[in-house]
DNA sequence: ATCCGATACTCGGAAGTCCCAGTACTCAAC
DNA sequence: GTTGAGTACTGGGACTTCCGAGTATCGGAT
């Protein structure tokens, strides 16, 4: 899922593409801005998917691993791992799909709702998650030429597209409360009704 | 290849993991920085794909098709094109295989080296690349909430990260020019042997 | 007590990425 | 000239991501 690089440029090709976009189209900047983290993507993504490779586990499931391990009961219910990895319904059922074949999650029922169902994760994958931990931190995600303040430049200002683009809301206090209660299901409290694992 | 987000949160879930980073592993900063990114990589996937999605295009055959239509002659040898996209080769294959598919590209031999296969845009190619681009330009990449610093500092943390990683290299004079002329192929020069297309 | 819209998950398919392993071709060295 | 290492592309497989379309279940409204 991520690989070598295929041969060092001896130019910055999306400096390039930059420069010849400028000429006839606008938005040449967020143009560069858009390729370029679709490049780190894939860089960072190479980095951690060959430090997790001895352990058998990609990246998806080696962060799928983690929201587990991080979870007070070492258990969730499928749904609530799509929301906190920000990823489709269906890309968790795959990834636990898979895990639960290596052993690392098992599934299991829902006390309450019959509908959900839970991942738990095994004594096995909490030995994987440390050791593959290990691995993945000694390769710095790919990032190790980054100083920290440059590191909390990233972060802040990505964290500023994933607010403004919808993934969460920030310290808005509750905006006129329309609709019923919002449609998404479970967002914040864990109410009467679908009363779900803790987390 | 991208969409609808599932549903805010009702906080940041990035910034929880690196609170529960922190308290056990190294690296917090690295991890929290590096999931932002393959998150926000999916934020911009989605936005440009919207746009894209009435002209039939992918983010990545619309890349594509730009660098078709930057190149002097409208084609180029499918390596090169890996080279310049940074993709991998057989990423490349399967991309021009529908671009071609779709009329937007047809494959043409190389003049004087029968390896080489050049991608050629058609007409309906750079048409298309011409509505396509003022889809994607209008939604801005998904990045229209960043303003001229921001994303003038984020192109340039990108450019470092992805310049360490090996992507080109920079304005370094020639380093000891050990081995032969570097392993890599056709990488600056279009010298003697291996003419290639112009670019 | 029943019904019906929401919710939770799964299945099948499309698309992208990569790797490994071929096949075809080039070029330089012998 | 022939041979052989290197280069260019393609085929098949694995993996992830998404979407659309089910199926089961929940819960409030009737």
């Amino acid at each position: 899922m991520a690989s070598e690089s295929v041969q060092p440029l001896g130019f910055d090709p999306i400096e390039e593409a930059h420069k010849r976009w400028r000429e006839r189209w606008p938005e040449a900047e967020r143009m560069a801005a858009a390729t370029a983290v679709i490049r780190v993507q894939r860089i960072v993504m190479m980095a951690s998917e060959r430090a997790l490779a001895p352990f058998e586990l990609t990246f998806a499931r080696y962060e799928a691993l983690v929201l587990l391990a991080f979870s007070r009961q070492g258990r969730l219910p499928l749904g609530k791992m799509g929301a906190r990895l920000q990823v489709h319904p269906t890309s968790v059922t795959n990834t636990i799909d898979r895990l639960e074949a290596q052993g690392f999650v098992r599934r299991a029922n829902h006390p309450n709702d019959r509908r959900t169902t839970l991942a738990e994760i095994t004594m096995e994958g909490r030995a994987v998650v440390e050791k593959a931990t290990i691995a993945v931190t000694a390769a710095q995600f790919g990032l190790g030429m980054l100083r920290d303040t440059d590191l909390a430049d990233l972060s802040q200002i990505l964290c500023r597209i994933r607010e403004s683009a919808g993934d969460f809301v920030g310290e808005t206090p509750p905006p006129p409360p329309s609709r019923r209660a919002r449609a998404g299901g479970e967002t914040i409290r864990s109410s009467p009704g679908n009363a779900s694992m803790p987390a």
